[in-house]
DNA sequence: CTGAAAGCGCTTACAG
DNA sequence: CTGAAAGCGCTTACAG
């Protein structure tokens, strides 16, 4: 059957602790006998059992991530950069869909939690922190990615949200452009709210028109966006301000489709997901804001490593910053001219 | 400390094996004896530890599934469609990605058979069989995804290569094509061997031209593609295939900067990833193949688990068919009319 | 330099 | 209807 540390010790004529003692480095054991329990080893076909050894020493090597949407290529290509940064520390990574399901993002924690994983990384669908708080085992080691809450209890990797909304706006004043539109993505979620109050300070300080009814609520995940821009254009915006990369490639489309050119007609600026060759094409037309996603998924994988290791460390904020690619200055798209 | 489940009965004042058989339904509790156990749980905030009982009973409630590349979308749409058929059983899933090393597909292998997951879903790099076999070990749950070997020795859920790549050509030919090109994926991959093999029987057929160098090869992963297409061009083709979607937009993308028109200057075939924006705007110019990746991903997972379930079943293989959605008959994208 | 043995937190025959 | 106890396969003080 099953080929255990007994076996190996036995065949070995040494006793388990040896056996383990080798395998894993940890005392000093003679090379004679090292060479014995290798040779016993190979004869058995021995592989120590992961389930046994993390049972034991409380160590799962494994990471949860928590996410709102894995095909979102957003999402997909930070789980691949944590992915990366967890194997090569050799730690495996258990994924969890939310579809910005609070009640199943719950329900994701409450498992992972329960000694499924050492640590956690959570894109939060949530808006109740206090929710979010109770469903976290005391001192359980969590990072929070690209969303954050108010209460600052954990620690977070998250992009700078204000700076680019904010100086895209005052680009499109500069540029002219009387009347902006926004369309945001879910209201509860803090990126949308650092990127809507951007919107309305810029379009405060240039003295825009500040109207309510220009900001617009879509869903980060569903075909919502049209109506919005049905909307917006109805109340004669001459430019649009989209706050995320899904909605922005279907806005791309809907423009097109209505006969509507970008640059000409209406100017758009737009998150944009990294690497994503949807934007290649468009990234002469309109203004571009590009996440660095790789860098927040190794950054969330340093991160919660660090805090498994050390779970009492003081909270770590890390902010990192997106490159604002205005359309008409030299095209530095991947670094290629267009 | 951690509250366990000896605590729990402590309090409750019954045994480990009444707490255990009450928590799981495993045999009858009265009533009575049921409310102080779930009282005790309450009171000192109990949740078992999955841990444990995995080790206990063998069965870890996990799966694995080694992807080539998280971040192209149709592995990250598959990915979903499995996390979400897993999630819906009660079962966990790991990711682990190769990037197209068998290297580390190998070690991923070993990793995750030793113990940490109850089955895995492969979709392999591996072009040696053998290598590939002589890391599973003896009776583990396989389901090969995607690609497969020639030796059938593992069950597989795969899509319809041949079909679409032939009906394509013969319809190119149908509209005049005189010299058809073809990008293929990695030489390695039994999708790609038989896309190209598709192509060869087809051109052979319509009495094309059969030449070796109209068969380009492209890295399915880096923009390896720009040359193949140089080739090609200089070779005068007037109708390319390409075999994989992240090809596919960096073929739309070069073109387009070169300043060939889709459909007027040149004729595009393409395996397309289904449900990408991207292909939204050129579905009218150019002929795509839709893999059915949602069905895929679901199947995928009702594989594994039936085979967990019963490892001894009889290998089985399960081939979806791809849509062939030609450019100029009416437009049926998504179900909406362009 | 190495071994005997406890114990991690569960589940599950076995027994009554 | 429920309990006492073995045991899953490791690791790790403790002891010599």
């Amino acid at each position: 059957m099953k080929v255990t540390i007994s076996d190996v010790a036995r065949l070995a004529g040494v006793s388990t602790a040896t056996v383990s003692h080798t395998i894993n480095n940890t005392r000093y054991v003679s090379d004679e006998t090292k060479e014995r329990v290798y040779q016993a080893i190979r004869e058995l076909g021995y592989t120590p059992d992961a389930s046994a050894r993390s049972f034991r020493t409380g160590k799962k090597q494994t990471v949860g991530f928590i996410v709102p949407d894995i095909s979102n290529k957003f999402f997909g290509t930070m789980i691949e950069a944590v992915e990366n940064y967890l194997s090569e520390h050799g730690y495996h990574l258990i994924i969890a869909n939310t579809k910005e399901d609070a009640d199943r993002e719950e329900t994701s924690l409450r498992l992972l939690t329960a000694g499924l994983v050492d640590g956690i990384l959570v894109a939060s669908t949530m808006e109740d922190f206090n929710r979010f708080d109770a469903t976290i085992p005391a001192g359980f080691p969590v990072v929070l990615v690209d969303r954050t809450f108010e209460a600052k209890k954990y620690s977070s990797v998250c992009v700078s949200n204000f700076q680019p909304i904010y100086r895209s706006v005052c680009r499109l004043s500069g540029k002219g452009a009387q009347r902006i539109g926004i369309v945001g993505g879910l209201p509860r979620l803090s990126s949308t709210k650092e990127r809507i109050s951007a919107y309305q300070e810029a379009v405060e300080d240039c003295g825009l028109p500040q109207e309510e009814s220009l900001v617009l609520y879509g869903d980060s995940m569903e075909n919502s966006v049209q109506s919005c821009l049905d909307d917006l254009l109805a109340q004669k915006c001459d430019a649009i301000v989209v706050c995320q990369g899904l909605m922005a490639s279907e806005t791309i489309i809907y423009l097109h489709q209505k006969g509507l050119q970008l640059a000409r007609d209406i100017d758009l600026v737009s998150f944009v997901d990294y690497d994503s060759n949807f934007y290649e094409l468009y990234s002469s037309q309109m203004d571009c804001i590009v996440q660095p996603v790789e860098e927040l998924g190794r950054a969330a994988g340093e991160q919660i490593l660090s805090r498994i290791e050390n779970p009492d460390a003081p909270i770590f904020e890390k902010v990192l910053t997106s490159a604002y690619r205005p359309y008409d200055s030299p095209n530095t798209w991947n670094g290629k001219k267009a």
